[in-house]
DNA sequence: TCGCTCAATTGATGATCATCAAGCTGCCCG
DNA sequence: CGGGCAGCTTGATGATCATCAATTGAGCGA
């Protein structure tokens, strides 16, 4: 329950906290849970008041919204990563449940110290306002790609980025089910198995889990990525916040 | 070109603005340009670098979207409301296009200027905090809507909310074009037409522009308005920020 | 080892949506 | 007053996608 050492360390060194004040840092992390979560675990149910913060650190989690009785996948969360820094910080209602995918370390920080921590000290909130407008850049990307693209290059721009992200090679594996990447790229899972049949046609070969790209250019050819809707960012070392994910490879200004 | 009295007052009053020092104030409107544009005119073009905060104080302004020869429209704003702060913020290329679609007022701010106001002015990054926080829950709400509901259910309930936002009368008038509408709610003018048809069953009456609901009930029953998608807020004389208009009709623990 | 469960696939069918084409209406302008 | 243009509508057709049903195959526990 209390955070370890290297823990600590980890949070520390994130895009959101490296720059801010000791005291900050131990006014937000004073009343702070660091939890692990079995996979498949609600956190937090759309529409319930947020308390906390979350930021994941080790696993996998889904955010997704339910309407109607159906319900869609908004992102899939990969360490380390905040969550739900907008309820925070208006202190509102959550827009989206959160889940956990495996089982999962996620810490949760307080909301109220938080709030506090942005009106005293101006690295802070600046490094938030980073953080949140990566997020929001996130999602200008998602709403593109759901809007404009039909279910197949969806799928053909989602194998290239995992390609990236993984390392480049030819071949990588799926980071979830079938079914959730389904409802995360706005399909069934039916027809998710159709678009990976007609993938093949392009030289995308399948093995369960497994995907390997065998005629890239082909492929691309049918996605055409884009860096206005695609995010190629390649793995990285340290840990990045949602604002340094958005600004590779520029790094404009500085 | 300069800004008027009435116009700075405007400004001032924003909540974006109104707890900042008057220092900070006046390092950020220093090199402010007030400008009128014509309707039609493209302000910014996806892809772009970003060089200002765009304020729209008068007018209608689109948010558009595009990929491969394709083009969807993201946002349409009303005053008063900023636009591309993500952008700013992060000092990143523009993710979306902005074109006016009535003649506009339209105030410039310093991205540089603004940048380096919340890095020294403690009140003003928090209030960008929850100026970004809020435009970023209305992107979650799009998503939502996007990929939950179908055609017609989006145009029923984008009716119910322009009725509660223009005061709640039985009938009342669209904002602009329904070509324009269609591209928001991601289909085709044909499409659109065809939805409104539909909904003459459940008592929406169309005269051109003229919408009246008939019988709210019934279209409510289709609609299935839901306040985790649907911000159904009033209209209001103070201007609102993003976070304000997200906050309604909460204002939780303040 | 058997049998259960569940993810994934495949096929058949219907709903939704986009596209192409034609016609309508209001409006500006010659 | 009569084009001509633009926004909107309507119809016909095909593409895309969701749903229902059935089957396969892998993992897991009794």
């Amino acid at each position: 329950m209390p955070m370890r050492v290297v823990d600590v360390e980890r949070v520390r060194g994130l895009p959101l906290f490296c720059g801010v004040s000791d005291e900050t840092f131990g006014a937000v992390t004073a009343g702070a849970f660091l939890q692990k979560f079995p996979a498949g675990t609600t956190l937090l149910h759309e529409g319930d008041p947020v308390d906390f913060l979350y930021v994941l650190l080790d696993g996998l989690v889904e955010l997704e919204g339910t309407w109607n009785d159906k319900e869609t996948t908004l992102a899939v969360l990969r360490p380390v990563s905040t969550f739900i820094f907008a309820a925070v910080a208006l202190d509102a209602h959550a827009l989206m449940s959160a889940r956990t995918v495996e089982r999962s370390d996620i810490l949760m920080l307080s909301g109220e110290a938080l709030r506090r921590a942005m009106q005293t000290d101006p690295r802070f909130s600046y490094a938030a306002t980073l953080e949140l407008a990566g997020c929001y850049r996130g999602l200008v990307r998602s709403l593109k790609n759901q809007k404009l693209r039909g279910g197949a290059e969806r799928l053909a721009n989602y194998l290239i980025t995992q390609k990236v992200r993984q390392g480049g090679a030819e071949t990588f594996t799926l980071p979830h089910e079938k079914r959730l990447l389904a409802s995360l790229l706005g399909m069934t899972p039916e027809n998710l198995s159709r678009a990976f049949a007609t993938l093949t046609g392009y030289g995308v070969v399948i093995n369960g889990p497994e995907v390997t790209i065998a005629r890239p250019v082909v492929l691309e050819r049918l996605a055409k990525p884009d860096p206005l809707i695609d995010n190629h960012q390649p793995p990285s070392v340290t840990p990045l916040g949602q604002a340094e994910r958005e600004l590779w490879p520029a790094s404009r200004a500085g």
